[in-house]
DNA sequence: ACCTGAACACCGTTCAAGT
DNA sequence: ACCTGAACACCGTTCAAGT
C-alpha cells in the first residue's frame, strides 16, 4: 500500500498565467479538485482525466499523490468530513444525548449535501484520518453515559450506521437523471407517489397508510424521526 | 425509461451440447448468471463482456433484458431479496417489535452473505419490486404498534436505514484485497486492530477504551447491539 | 422477437522519459 | 522529487445486420 503523504503544504496556485509548462500540485490541490468535480457531477463524473485537466498536468501525476482512484475517493471524502469535525468541536453541553443528536445531524447535512459522500465517508479508518476522529468524537459523548465498554461500542457504531445508511439512501440520486439530468429530484419523487398510490390498496395496506406523509415529506424529518427511536433506546439503555 | 419485462419464464437451459450457434435467455437466467458472477468477484467483477460470455452469447444480448449496467445490478440485488422475502412470509407472533427484529436479522445476514447486496439493495422501488414487498412487510409489522402514519414512516424507514447502513460497513470489503486476494479479512482486521492500538491514548480515549471489545468481535453481535437501541426507542414510543 | 459482431468513445493504470 | 505523453488493456453502449 502506498503511504500518502500527509503534511499540509499551502494551496499550490499559479501566480503567473500558463506561462509555465509544468504543473504543480499537493495532496491538497488534487483532494480540492476532486471535491469539485464530485460536486458538480457525482462520483461517476471522477474520473482521473477530467482531474488532471482540471488541475492543468498529465494524467499521471495524481498517481503520485494518490494510489488509485479509490484512494483518491476515499481520501477526498475524508478531506470533507474535516469540516464536519471542526463545525462540532464545541459541541459539549449537559446531556450527552444531546450532544450526539447535534453531531449526527450535521453529519446528516453534510452527506445530503453532497451525496457522493456517503458512499465513502467512513470507510476505511486506517487511511481517513478524520473519520477516525469522528468516530472518536462520538465515541467520546457516548462513553459519557457510563457504559460498559462493550454497549459504547455498540452503541457508537450503531448512531455512524444509521446516519450513513439513511443519508446515503435519502441522499440519493434518482437512477436516470443522474447524468443526464432530465428528470428533477421533485419530478422523480412525484412519479414515484403516483405509482405508490396505483399499488393495490389490499395488498400493499402500510404503503397506503403513509401515503399521505410519503407525498411531500422532508428527509431531515424522516432522519430525526428514526435518530429520536435510536437515542431514546440509548437514554433507557444508560438509566440501567 | 426501458420497461423491463417482469414475467416469469423457465430458466434457458441448452439441451444438447453447443452444437447450437445462437444462445438463448431469459430475464432470468440473465440475473442468475449476474448475481453468480456478482458472489464471485464482486460489482467490480460483474462486467456485460463477463456476464454475456458466461451466458454463452453476445454481449448486445444482454441488452435486451437490461437498460443498462445500473438496471442490471439493481434487479439483481431485488432477485436475491426475493429470497429474504420468502423466508420471511410466516414471521408474525404475538410482538410486533420481535418480528421486526426476525426479519431485520434476516436482511442484515443476506447482505452479509453477499457484500455486494448493500449497495443496490432497496435502492429504487420504481424498479424492484421484492425491495418494494419487503418494505411494506416491515411496514405492516410496524402498523401493528397502533402508531400515527408518521411515526409508522419514520419508524419504518429507519429500520430499513440501519439494516443496510451497518450491513454494507460492515460487510464491506478491505480496500487492497478486493481482487487481488492478497490480504484476508482476518489479517486486515488484525492490521486496523494493531493500529487502533498505537494511537495516542490522550488524544484516542474512546478507541482504547473500546479497544478489547473491538478486537475479535463479531459483526452479528455488534449489528444487535444498535438493533436493540432503536426497536427499544420503539417500542417506548408505541406504548406512549 | 431476439441475438450477433464489430465499432465507438471512453476508461484506470503503467512506464520510460523528462526536468 | 515530481511531472509528462503515449501506450496498454480494458470498459459500457450502440447499431446495422442477421435469424
Amino acid at each position: 500500500m502506498a503511504t500518502t503523504p500527509q503534511q499540509a503544504d499551502g494551496p499550490a496556485r499559479q501566480r503567473g498565467p500558463r506561462t509555465r509548462s509544468r504543473a504543480s500540485h499537493s495532496l491538497e490541490s488534487v483532494l480540492a479538485g476532486a471535491v469539485e468535480i464530485l460536486d458538480e457531477s457525482g462520483a461517476q463524473g471522477l474520473t482521473i482525466r477530467a482531474l488532471a485537466t482540471r488541475l492543468g498536468g498529465g494524467v499521471a501525476s495524481v498517481y503520485w499523490y494518490v494510489s488509485g482512484r479509490d484512494e483518491l475517493l476515499d481520501l477526498a471524502a475524508d478531506s470533507v468530513l474535516g469540516g464536519v469535525l471542526e463545525a462540532t468541536a464545541d459541541v459539549g453541553g449537559e446531556d450527552p444525548i444531546e450532544d450526539l443528536h447535534t453531531i449526527a445531524l450535521a453529519m446528516f447535512d453534510a452527506i445530503v449535501d453532497r451525496p457522493w459522500l456517503g458512499a465513502y465517508a467512513l470507510r476505511d479508518t486506517t487511511s481517513q484520518i478524520h473519520s477516525l476522529q469522528l468516530y472518536e468524537r462520538i465515541g467520546e459523548h457516548v462513553m459519557r453515559l457510563g457504559l460498559t465498554p462493550r454497549q459504547a461500542f455498540h452503541a457508537t457504531s450503531a448512531v455512524v450506521g444509521y446516519v450513513i445508511g439513511t443519508a446515503a439512501d435519502l441522499g440519493q440520486e434518482p437512477p436516470a437523471a443522474v447524468v443526464s439530468g432530465k428528470v428533477s429530484r421533485e419530478q422523480y419523487m412525484a412519479e414515484a407517489t403516483a405509482q405508490w398510490r396505483a399499488l393495490d390498496a389490499a395488498e400493499f395496506p402500510f404503503i397506503h397508510h403513509i401515503l399521505d406523509e410519503f407525498d411531500g415529506h422532508d428527509d431531515r424529518d424522516q432522519f430525526l424521526g428514526g435518530l429520536d427511536l435510536l437515542l431514546t433506546g440509548l437514554r433507557l439503555q444508560a438509566k440501567r
